[in-house]
DNA sequence: TTGTACGCGTTATCAT
DNA sequence: ATGATAACGCGTACAA
């Protein structure tokens, strides 16, 4: 890391001028404080030496850099929705929101609450589950921190989520009102409360229609296409098929169509099928998907208020959680007549 | 925005622990410089205390951040795949990269450059084309900068880009060695260069093959999956038919796979489909598409590479240009046979 | 090995 | 309205 080339400072721009360093000062920040000819003079000057002011030492000096961090475990359409919520908020709060991914690594988590630890940013939002690194940065009093998505840590820190659970139950209901019995779940990532709430209002809905679960009909997946597609591989080799299969994200939604499409099987005359975050890919597979939709922009926004009020030293409501919209599309239809 | 909370200076950890400043400061960033029991000795107080130290200060100091900025014009995954290249080189030179979006605004590139400009940042990657702000900012002496996947300006910055023009022209010659002679083509966005580059590849191919071009067969799209629905429906109410569309990316490749399957049109049996940049939808589209493999990793990898040999002083080539590659898939075969 | 003192570039508080 | 000066938090010659 080099130093760049010498930059002008602001006492060159004075001595330029022919004024102190202090008037150079207001006639950047406070014009209204000085003659409209000094002003001038200041303004000839930064304008010939192509002065900039320093930040970093503005920032300094305010003890504040005006930066909010979004941290996203991945670099999907679905986060970087998220992150244009907190960004358009953060611009008319006067922020500048940066985007930085964790990879689902805690470590890397940890990494970003530091860099506002050590005044790099001001605050930052967490859309993303901090399950593991909750407790080892718990320990340390904790720096201005919004959870967008998923509230984690038992509720340790201020949260912006949707209700997974009850989504994912309406999902499983939307089914089972079309007439389906043997409904297949596909969980989320393990150790993600997210798939766990959602693999909880799977399992409600089925409890309180007094449908049992086959142990076969549930798969482990992991939020990617490929995970959908050898779900559904296994599904069909099971003796008894089942009739419907509730996704626990879009993606893996669309590798269940894929697999059906290899296997002949179309969607939804042979199985109906439905996502979860009606991502834009939802309404351009073939069939479209019937999916949960979860405001991803409104969660950034949100996430983004919120962490402007701690900011500003009010008191915030612990938990905040927005609605979702069971939209219905092309890929979902009464079960097969056999 | 507030100041957030009092946070622990080096100096109350020196006076806890019993030591001078320097002594705490050299606790921390050159311990060998320092007696093991001294050390210890801050190292229980920063324990106790909490202290985190301020990187703005230190970066004060030092006169620069360790921060990359990486300015792309939108959030998909394509341009973030730059940025997975360009972090990982910059992990390894010891720099952090954070990306910004400039939703194709001149104003807002101006103003990632700017940020640079006031050392909130040590340099910045461009993965955009800044031809009409290019000008704007050539005014003044430029802070490193290094412009990913497009040339621009000129050539005033330096740059690592691929050959537009040639891969279009092996696309196209694709199509011709298939037999294809009516071979329309959707061109990007207007104004880009990148756009502009892989038209004339397209025209040059044509002409080479002694096949004229029928003005009909050039749309005006814009990189959206419409845009190449739109044409799609344009094209299929011309008498004569092309056999054969050349889209300049994959998402209106997309889009044209679409209004053809809502013709009633099969590819590559009806009509062939090229893409450009092979993003990970193009393996996933029904058929697979052929497209041309744009390096997006390597681009930014380089780009950083460039960047930190400018950071470091050296002198660097002012172009870089890495290779592309057509990747053979379903959608492309002979023209039917009428 | 440790402490003293200055400077990084800026803003803010006093005087004038 | 303007100028001198003290911070902001840290690193580092230099002296001890």
């Amino acid at each position: 890391m080099s130093k760049g080339h010498r930059a002008v400072t602001l006492r060159e721009v004075a001595e330029a001028a022919g004024v102190s360093i202090a008037t150079a000062s207001r006639a950047c920040s406070k014009p209204e404080l000085v003659t409209p000819e000094t002003r001038e003079l200041v303004a000839a000057a930064i304008e010939r030496l192509g002065y900039r002011p320093n930040v970093i030492a503005q920032d300094l000096k305010r003890a504040a850099t005006g930066v909010i961090l979004v941290v996203v475990p991945s670099l999907s359409p679905y986060f970087l929705d998220i992150f244009r919520g907190v960004e358009a908020a953060a611009a008319e709060l006067g922020y500048t929101a940066l985007v930085g991914h964790s990879d689902r690594r805690g470590d890397r988590e940890v990494a970003f609450v530091d860099r506002v630890r050590s005044r790099r940013a001001d605050g930052i939002i967490l859309a993303t589950s901090v399950d593991s690194g909750g407790l080892h940065i718990a320990r340390q009093p904790l720096p201005p921190i919004v959870v967008a998505l998923d509230e984690c840590g038992a509720g340790y820190l201020p949260s912006v989520s949707v209700d997974h659970e009850a989504a994912a139950f309406a999902a499983t209901s939307h089914l089972l009102a079309l007439g389906h019995r043997r409904i297949a779940h596909i969980a989320g990532a393990a150790g993600s409360s997210m798939s766990e709430h959602r693999l909880q209002g799977f399992r409600r809905a089925l409890a309180d229609a007094a449908t049992p679960l086959d142990p076969e009909l549930l798969f482990q997946g992991d939020f990617t296409v490929e995970a959908g597609e050898r779900a559904m591989e296994r599904f069909l080799m099971i003796p008894r098929r089942p009739t419907a299969v509730f996704a626990a994200n879009d993606e893996m939604a669309l590798g269940v169509l894929r697999a059906c499409r290899r296997a002949g099987l179309k969607a939804p005359r042979d199985l109906s099928v439905v996502g979860f975050d009606d991502q834009r890919i939802a309404a351009l597979t073939e069939p479209s998907l019937t999916t949960v939709g979860v405001p991803t922009m409104a969660l950034g926004r949100q996430a983004m208020l919120q962490l402007g009020r701690i900011l500003a030293g009010e008191a915030v409501p612990q938990k905040l959680v927005l609605p979702t919209k069971l939209t219905l599309r092309a890929s979902t239809g009464p079960p097969p007549r056999p």
